[in-house]
RNA sequence: GCUCCCAUCGUCUAGCCUGGUCUAGGACAUCGCCUUUUCACGGCGGUAACAGGGGUUCGAAUCCCCUUGGGAGUACCA
């Protein structure tokens, strides 16, 4: 039998990271079986469901690369795909439950619940529905359904205990009496998630249900709901949580959760993923930096741990560094372009140049970032004529050589301009230097720092000869202009 | 409260199933050095963990029990 897993995001909010790392691990599973990944939207949820967040999920999904063979917008044999749109399936399973006996209509109101259910945990009793209306004959309880009266639907759940294995944590059994008889479909007529998530995953044949560990109290209700169905549950797959620096789950208020925000945030889907990959699971190897196929050839569900993992931006940011390393300087160019025109418009300078300039630029300043978005101040700084007067900058301009180079690069610029120079070239700087080195007698530190510090305005930065070429002449008449003293 | 789950450096983890090779390995972060006449990248090195207590055993991070701590669930949310 192939297998079959599926990630079913409810659409009432962007895409969580958790979710990501959720639907990452049924990809990666999937293809690493040669087996079918499924996406189907659980918008059982009326009030919270958007059609915004289901656009925006799937966006995120493709956007980290995790495609599905059968989806909303991809039809396979089993769909739709979309839990509202298969409400008759529900009701007929839920039909057939109360014709069986294993299932019965409930009148009884939510106040009237609440007051119950305060009743019992004043006793410190488990807050288990009293059963009264699984004492009204069917026959009478399907008359007043029929004249229009309010019912929910509730599953008779069974007095026994359930054992099942789950693929990370093992043998896990739940006691009898765990939890009550529960309600499946709503008194709006739409079904509730356990009853509808385990008709779907039965009918769509899934093979694997790999999910957060938050889910892992569910399974109880939903091996009932199998065994009620006549059906084989698959395999449970419970991922440890995902959590925030208090060791809680992570949320919103945990910061940047959403898949968006780190979308946004330039940060490379591949680290993403490479990242996700690594949290509560491992390399075979202990390598730390891959690509999800490398992933794909080695998978393995055994290598799961249990305990739950801080989502640790830090790290992530090193790892999208070590991937932005290996992309093309062509690729760091048309990345810059679009967050510089995003930013700036598509006027300005760093777009004007040509493409050799830019080329240049990317490999200057690639080794000294770890996302696109650190490049962005380093571009703009080329073309601004701020200068940052820090403690060690006001020092070198206040060494005995500085003026006499200020004097001289001034001079030397002002004349490339004259001349209708854009910028200076790498031999332009080596004259330079030389110049400052053999006339002025200015070695070492003397000459270096100066030299930055006059021609950038700055005491660090990227490599001086380069830089200088990369800067408008009338960037660095401005600079010099703006200096102190 | 009740049910279930979990417990190795600050963080992510390897090792645990199939006890000895673990004076516990790697990575991020941090600290130091080298490299770079700056910064970063890179290289080298340091600090840093088996929650506690009982067993079982010649031997326990690994197996069992208890305690403690943490988490999740306990909905007509998913």
């Amino acid at each position: 039998m192939s297998v079959r897993v599926r990630f079913a995001p409810s659409p009432t909010g962007y895409l969580h990271i958790g979710g990501a790392r959720t639907a990452l691990y049924n990809y990666i599973f999937a293809k690493a079986m040669k087996g079918s990944f499924i996406l189907r939207i659980d918008d059982t949820d009326l009030e919270r469901s958007k059609k915004e967040y289901e656009t925006s999920q799937m966006n995120d999904l493709k956007w980290l690369g995790i495609l599905w063979d059968e989806g909303p917008d991809k039809p396979g044999d089993f769909g739709p795909y979309y839990q509202s749109k298969r409400l008759n399936i529900y009701k007929k399973y839920a039909d057939q439950l109360i014709d069986q006996g294993l299932a019965y209509y409930c009148f009884c109101s939510e106040e009237t619940l609440a007051a119950k259910k305060e009743v019992l945990v004043e006793q410190k009793l488990a807050p288990h529905y009293d059963g009264t209306c699984k004492k009204i004959d069917p026959q009478v309880a399907h008359k007043k359904v029929e004249g229009g009266e309010v019912a929910t639907i509730r599953f008779k759940a069974p007095i026994k205990a359930y054992t099942f294995v789950d693929k990370v944590r093992k043998e896990v059994t739940f006691p009898a009496e765990m939890v009550g008889d529960f309600v499946i479909v709503r008194a709006n007529g739409f079904p509730v998630y356990n009853f509808c998530s385990t008709v779907d995953d039965w009918l769509m044949k899934i093979t694997h249900v790999i999910r957060a560990e938050e889910h892992l109290p569910n399974t109880l209700r939903q091996l009932m709901i199998y065994e009620a169905l006549g059906a084989t549950p698959p395999e449970f797959v419970h991922l440890s949580l995902l959590v925030g620096a208090d060791r809680q789950k992570l949320s919103k208020r945990h910061g940047a959760t959403s898949v968006t925000q780190y979308r946004d945030d330039s940060i490379l889907p591949n680290a993403l993923v490479n990242y996700l990959c690594l949290l509560g699971w491992s390399h075979p190897t202990e390598k730390s930096i891959f690509f999800i196929d490398e992933i794909i050839e080695c998978f393995n569900l055994d290598r799961f741990i249990k305990t739950a993992a801080f989502f640790d931006v830090q790290k992530l940011q090193w790892i999208n560094g070590q991937h932005l390393r290996m992309l093309s300087n062509e690729d760091l160019v048309s990345a810059m372009e679009q967050i510089v025109s995003s930013r700036h418009g598509a006027d300005h300078g760093f777009n004007q140049q040509n493409l050799d300039w830019k080329l240049i630029c990317v490999e200057l300043f690639k080794e000294k970032i770890e996302s696109f978005k650190e490049m962005l101040p380093m571009i703009e700084d080329l073309f601004s004529q701020d200068v940052f007067v820090s403690a060690d900058l006001k020092e070198i301009l206040e060494w005995e050589s500085t003026p006499l180079i200020k004097t001289y690069i001034t001079g030397e610029v002002d004349n490339l301009v004259n001349q209708g120079r854009i910028f200076a070239n790498e031999s332009d700087f080596s004259k330079w230097s030389s110049h400052i080195k053999k006339e002025l007698k200015i070695k070492g530190k003397f000459l270096f720092k100066g030299m930055r510090a006059i021609l950038t305005g700055r005491d660090h930065g990227a490599d001086l000869k380069v830089l200088s070429t990369l800067t408008p002449l009338t960037t660095i008449q401005g600079r010099i202009s703006n200096l102190p003293g």
